[in-house]
DNA sequence: CCCAGACATTCACGTATGTCAATATTGACG
DNA sequence: CGTCAATATTGACATACGTGAATGTCTGGG
């Protein structure tokens, strides 16, 4: 199939509307937006995006974010993927280890989108 | 008003905080702003927010939300309750019907949360 | 009174989600 | 190679979530 409206990444499908308090959102934009909500709607993943965001250098590696957690090392990387997934979360492998930076663009629209204030 | 922090309502839990891009999420904190970012991960909730904020004098009767979905009222009743007691929308009842409203000042908490916009 | 309309609640059901244990993959290094 | 360390993937399970049918609770009119 051709690349449709319906295959855009969720971080893709959020720049492209004015605000929720701006006009009445339509059916297809709010499925396309509720999926980067939902990547967000978690504690354990509100904070590795937080970690991440905040860490030196505005990168961090998988084995920094085991660690500041209690969950196990599958759960972490599952939760890497969907925020990974979501576009949320750049991935760069270097050697044996994973880093992970924030796509601040895609943030900033869904705040954008949810605020109405624009950056 | 003697309440302590875990009584807070998730609208009252975001006030706090400084954006996630500043600095990493206490587990607390992720844990109470969480279930704000959950009410809205939702396309029929985005739309429902959508639409009471942009529709005249702020405010929506439940009759006109019901007809903008090919969901059930009860569907519709169960989502706006979600909305209300995440402290979204504020409910008053007039006479038969209930009008909701939108509380801006939390979307736009939400929103700095997200954004670290200024600041 | 009682009825009809607006909205909420309860119950039930299928699906999605968060988690871990086990296992696979990948790359560095002897 | 073979082994170890860092991440990812798979499988399984309990819980949470979205939905509708049926029912309950108000409120205003006749």
């Amino acid at each position: 199939m051709s690349k449709s409206l319906l295959e855009l990444t969720p971080v893709e499908a959020v720049a492209c509307c004015s605000p929720v308090t701006r006009e009445p959102l339509s059916a297809d934009a709010a499925e396309r937006i509720a999926p980067l909500v939902k990547a967000i709607a978690d504690p354990v993943r509100l904070r590795l995006l937080s970690l991440v965001a905040s860490h030196a250098d505005g990168e961090a590696c998988v084995c920094d974010l085991n660690d500041a957690f209690e969950l196990s090392q599958p759960t972490i990387s599952h939760h890497l993927k969907l925020l990974h997934e979501a576009g949320l979360l750049d991935r760069e492998k270097r050697g044996v280890w994973v880093y992970y930076r924030v796509n601040t663009a895609a943030l900033g629209d869904l705040a954008a989108l949810l605020g109405g204030v624009t950056a």
